[in-house]
DNA sequence: TCCACATTTCGATGATAATGGAAACGTCGA
DNA sequence: TCGACGTTTCCATTATCATCGAAATGTGGA
């Protein structure tokens, strides 16, 4: 990042639409794959690299290799605040700002990363599991043990068919709110599924945001031993 | 203006060096000329007049008709803000606000409009001046009275040769950091003129400002019947 | 009425930059 | 080692837009 910041080069960064698209998608402070994020403006994965590349240079945004994804992220809060700033100058401003700090109290709590859970209630399971000595960490990977085979084949998950998935297994995902660890891969995916499936949690519309029902506060103090809110 | 305000269109405003140059020049708050922006920016008058048009188009400036000039300025104070605060985030931020601030200060106590003086100071020499009754206010025009005559002749001024320029001889001109009036047209520039020849004004290097001198405060006491710091 | 001048409108040009197809790269799973 | 896939790099195309010359508009002064 060359940081050759002047007025105009960042609200060049901001005046395309597609960029822009981009930087209110990161607006949630997470990390987001190129893929997600060419998807959301409308373009295809080539220009939503050049962009990306462009914000990249003027630290803007930060990139953090994980496999054959990128994830993208904006790099300091200052920025998140000043497209925020740029947000409440434009237009009538609907009621997006409140909504969205609203927002952010439950994407912290838990969200969907990808096909993953994610926030506090991921991190603090995942962390349960380490402490059971049902997973087992190694680098970024997370290898599941003897206990482990018989603890999430008891929990309904149908570990042989998730280890055919052409990916990962089990492995650590940087959580950005939490700035932990959480459970990723085919593993983390088949649980969070299974657990939306009992309806342990439910997806917002329209939101990567998840809430817990009672039954899923009941039934992880049962099974991984902790409260959640 | 159509107001169609969003982040893009915003920052795409600033996001072309040459408009960045005019916002940055209006950012003092007063009404410019398009000529003299075009020539801050370093363009030619169409390409500013090109560049104004769009920026009235989403109500950033406003313009002014007068005489043949139209003179524009930023439309609302919380525009200026974003500018000072996108300015704020960009680069190591050289000292540049402090030193606007006390600009500022200097600015609005007076300065140069145009050909003529401004600010605190001019607005109040010609609120003397009518009280006085040397000169009398007729819509935006300022005419000029008798004992004006004498006393603007005693100070100086070869008021026949300022009526034969090529310009309004005496009219008003909106102060904008006071909201009042001041005295513009031949008459003012030639006003100003005099007293910068007697050293009661000195203007600044690189700056609209002037500064009064010990002289000036003492002459303006005893011409003018006001005291100025 | 005519000229001077500030500004705008019109029109053409040229440069910049967003875009996506094709291909390369790197990682993962088999 | 191979194929699948997410991502990036390279490249050509296209559209947008800033720019300025020329001309029109409008105002002021003589």
């Amino acid at each position: 990042m060359s940081l050759n910041r002047n007025v105009s080069s960042i609200a060049s960064l901001i005046s395309d639409p597609s960029r822009a698209a981009i930087l209110l998608h990161l607006l949630d402070g997470r990390c987001h794959p190129a893929g997600d994020l060419a998807a959301a403006a409308g373009i295809t994965p080539q220009t939503a690299s050049f962009h990306l590349a462009k914000m990249a240079e003027i630290g803007m945004v930060t990139v953090e290799k994980h496999g054959r994804h990128r994830y993208y992220r904006i790099a300091q809060a200052s920025d998140a605040e000043m497209i925020e700033q740029l947000l409440s100058f434009a237009g009538p401003a609907p009621v997006v700002s409140l909504r969205q700090s609203d927002q952010m109290k439950k994407l912290r709590h838990a969200r969907m990363c990808y096909d993953h859970l994610a926030g506090e209630a991921a991190v603090r399971m995942t962390e349960s599991l380490l402490r059971a000595g049902h997973l087992q960490k190694d680098g970024l990977q997370l290898h599941i043990t003897a206990s482990g085979e018989t603890f999430f084949a008891d929990f309904g998950l149908d570990l042989p068919q998730l280890r055919k998935k052409r990916r990962a297994f089990s492995r650590c995902c940087l959580d950005w709110t939490e700035r932990e660890h959480h459970l990723a891969g085919a593993l983390g995916q088949g649980l969070t599924e299974r657990m939306l499936a009992m309806d342990w949690f439910r997806r917002e519309e329209q939101s990567r945001a998840v809430r817990i029902t009672q039954e899923g506060k009941q039934g992880i103090a049962e099974r991984f031993g902790i409260r959640l809110e």
